[in-house]
DNA sequence: ATATTTTGTGTCATTTTCACACAATAAAGA
DNA sequence: TCTTTATTGTGTGAAAATGACACAAAATAT
């Protein structure tokens, strides 16, 4: 049998932190096709290497980013996405810590890979667009009954940045009490004790941190994440 | 470039009626490797196919069945999961109606497509032990808050199939009198002026019918289905 | 020191969920 | 045909979850 198709895999990865919002990570092709346009970092699999491991090399090679969470989307595999041949592409979904997000954000100068805001997008390369769409109401979606906010965040954060997270993905305000109530009442969140250093005016707030251990164990018994 | 990857997709397809259970559609294969053993059906994408298009005729081909609901489910790529070479396979999960079902079910003495009892698999093929494993999950995980078990049913269905449905599929017992008011209250079946056809004792039901349209339209002023 | 910004916290009304039982209608069996 | 058995249809009250709402405390900025 023959077959002439190419297997590549993306990477659609988002950062966050609260100043800047949600953000997602793109590549400047600097080959054709739509060399010089932005572009979903990715590239094509190796023989011999599971779908994963080349997301990973991908992103390492293009991006130098570690990733922190990182799940597959959906494959495109429509015969005209790519001009040049037939390419099917493993999509996969990522999400980085707050720390490695302000890191690339600050040494960006190279215009190689760089953070846009997911509310305001360049022009993009290929299907990228769509891809770029799915990925992002799989995360606006995701976040409401799965805890992958907490993936977002660094390991230890102050209440009001997962607040402020889920008002932006969600787009819409929140009752801060009702919030808390409601997040608490899972039981997968310590509460530390230790401050949040003062980053501007205003109360320091008390940090805390997502259990996964126990997060595992109670659904297990069944319990329901749900925000 | 070069690159020795094949591409196939396969198709895991549920079907169901109130007697038998949840059921699964499986092909015995006619070729080696894994000769006479049990399997999804599927098979290899054609150059220009897209990869829907690749389902339905590898399930035509090789079932005769017609999908009423057919998704993508995920793609698996492990080097080693066919012992010849390397092949990607993007699986996709389907549906059909009771009637389709119960089509096969007669037909299937010449014991190359049969439908299985999701509780009692046979020995499968390749790694479609774990494939069947993930659409399952999904199947179960996705009837909670997805309109997706009206697929698996007739057009037109008494109360109690739908009910028995959840009951199977969630494997816990259902109280009748809340869960009608649940799926009521949604007011996305239309309750109709026609009442099943006995089959065997007990007073007949009514017949209800999902309606997609006023789902679609609750859908966009932000309903949430749930059950 | 005064103003500004951000965090922390409780109550009450409304809505949703859950447990629970008996009459009506048909076929099956005596 | 009469009795039994199986299945459908329906409402209430207690408990839990949700949602609206405001002010004091602790820090920085001016």
């Amino acid at each position: 049998m023959t077959q002439n198709i190419h297997v590549a895999v993306d990477a659609i990865v988002f950062g966050y932190n609260r100043d800047s919002g949600v953000s997602l990570l793109l590549i400047k092709r600097k080959y054709e096709p739509f060399k010089g346009e932005w572009a979903i970092p990715g590239g094509f699999v190796h023989d011999n290497e599971p779908l994963e491991d080349a997301v990973e090399r991908e992103l390492e090679e293009e991006t130098g980013i570690k990733i922190n969470y990182l799940e597959q989307l959906y494959t495109f595999g429509s015969p005209e996405r790519d001009p040049r041949r037939r390419v099917v592409t493993v999509a996969y979904f990522g999400l980085v810590k707050s720390s490695q997000f302000e890191k690339l954000k600050a040494s960006t100068d190279a215009e190689e890979a760089k953070w846009f805001n997911i509310k305001s997008l360049p022009k993009l390369a290929f299907d990228h667009k769509k891809i770029i769409k799915l990925a992002i109401e799989r995360l606006r979606g995701k976040i409401s009954y799965e805890p992958i906010g907490f993936e977002l965040l660094d390991k230890k954060f102050p209440f009001s940045d997962l607040e402020i997270l889920y008002a932006t993905l969600l787009d819409r305000p929140i009752d801060r009490r009702n919030f808390k109530k409601k997040v608490m009442h899972l039981g997968i969140l310590d509460e530390l004790d230790e401050k949040a250093k003062s980053s501007g005016a205003g109360r320091p707030g008390n940090l805390f941190q997502f259990n996964k251990k126990t997060y595992k164990r109670l659904l297990k018994d069944g319990m329901h994440f749900e925000i």
